[in-house]
DNA sequence: CATCTAATTAGATAATTGTCTAAATATAGG
DNA sequence: CCTATATTTAGACAATTATCTAATTAGATG
């Protein structure tokens, strides 16, 4: 599966917070790394694996790089979790 | 927060696919085991993963340990997946 | 109690990951 | 072209993780 990167892209909690802070708009990279207690150096690592994951979309405006959030793939995990909770027990006549 | 745990076990394709075959009921260790090319130690480490992140539960019936999907910390991922895609640029008057 | 089956725990190991510092790249503006 | 700012890349290191084999626990049954 090639979503399996978007799931150990969230595996950390740095990371989900990140995607959490795009939820309200696109942010520079030291935007987003100056709201955490950690080198730029880390923050850019967390950013390539979001990006990677296709998690982020990622710009450059000059000497910024904005990232934003990619729905697209986060709609993709979401539809997995919620097909977890479609009951499967009885997979001819869906409604018991 | 509490639920990190049960992000870094959706880290994992083996445990992700264990979560998707409980969907149509619970199954014993063995059973799970049977369905992968993994040592049955393995497995088990897997099934401690799950359920140390709340996301299976689990009951011993005589020899054999049935586990189960938890279908609420389920529901807390996919809510926390659905957050992120409500858009949040202008959080006092929702509808754009 | 001896033994069989089901499953876990213990301990080792290789691979992956998160973080850091130092160095490099890219762009803007005198 | 030099310097300042924004960001990434390189390389090192400690911690975590996934897997294995061997040993152990737990229950059933003759």
């Amino acid at each position: 599966m090639n979503s399996n990167s978007a799931f150990k892209a969230l595996a950390d909690p740095t990371r989900r917070e990140i995607l959490a802070m795009l939820r309200n708009g696109e942010m520079t990279a030291g935007a987003l790394a100056g709201r955490f207690d950690m080198t730029k150096p880390s923050m850019s690592h967390h950013f390539a694996v979001l990006r990677d994951a296709g998690l982020v979309t990622s710009r450059r405006e000059g000497q910024q790089i904005w990232y934003g959030l990619n729905t697209t793939v986060v709609q993709d995990l979401t539809a997995w979790a919620m097909d977890l909770l479609k009951d499967n027990r009885h997979p001819k006549g869906k409604r018991s």
